[in-house]
DNA sequence: ACGAAGTGCTACAATGCGTAGCACTACGGG
DNA sequence: CCCGTAGTGCTACGCATTGTAGCACTTCGT
């Protein structure tokens, strides 16, 4: 409801504005400009920051004459809803399809897997993933 | 280096074109048309094939004077990659970040972390396959 | 040789994205 | 009280993508 966009289907300059975005907790619309690998004329930025909110992923407040943008939800949160649109779109709303797929295909690491599981395991509330150790030695956050 | 495109920026009737190439094993032009909801004339549905093809997302084989097509790599496998991306654009590649997300988005449900935990443990360590079907199992070539 | 089946090429309208110009407003200095 | 500066939104234009299809070409069977 929040969004009727995702991040997902973004052009290439949306998806790096709104990188900055998330990176800076503040942005305006000069900050974002200054921080862009291209020299871009800042209403082009603005133009962009704009049609961001339109799509309903960052949002604006207004500080003396000043827009300060930031952005809608969390990186993770807005990206696990594209994971579950990529999961209804092909997997019959499978997320779990989709991350088997991530597991079995070399697209992970073995660190990364590795990583996975751990939280994985945590986010569970302690049990481990499967039974093999050495996986839990040191991560707690 | 198999698709420049992923199944996550298709259009929508991409989208489901490539679903029921999927879901039919041997996909023909006339056959697809058959089972599309809207009434599609032939080579509207052949120019999506090709498109899709041209993408890397299916490929063909000529049996008598029919192309029958068939995905290039199976629904799992694809949806991964379109999430590893999204994890690249966003999150720095960790796809860590992007499972978080969904287990705090409750999008998980405990069943499938559950499920998806023994799945990282089998990859991870021993290569059997476990018993417990239920699935359709992804992708083969 | 002719028709049916099946194919690719070309096209055209609508939309989305990158990119920017320009006109408008509010605030601070003279 | 007037003016420049900073900051903003609106409008637009060119290009690529997508939905949709017409049409010309090839091949097999009768």
């Amino acid at each position: 409801m929040t969004a009727d966009h995702d991040i997902a289907d973004l052009g290439e300059l949306e998806r790096e504005v709104l990188r900055l975005v998330w990176r800076q907790e503040r942005a305006t619309a000069d900050g974002i400009r200054a921080e862009l690998p291209r020299p871009l004329k800042e209403s082009t930025v603005r133009t962009v920051l704009r049609r961001l909110e339109a799509k309903g992923l960052v949002r604006h407040s207004v500080a003396g004459r000043t827009y300060v943008y930031r952005a809608a939800e969390g990186r993770g949160r807005a990206a696990a809803r594209a994971v579950k649109r990529i999961a209804d779109w092909f997997c019959n709303g499978s997320v779990e399809e989709v991350l088997v797929g991530l597991v079995d295909s070399e697209v992970l690491g073995r660190g990364e897997l590795k990583r996975l599981a751990a939280r994985i395991s945590r986010a569970r509330g302690g049990a481990r993933g499967g039974g093999r150790g050495g996986t839990r030695g040191g991560g707690r956050r």
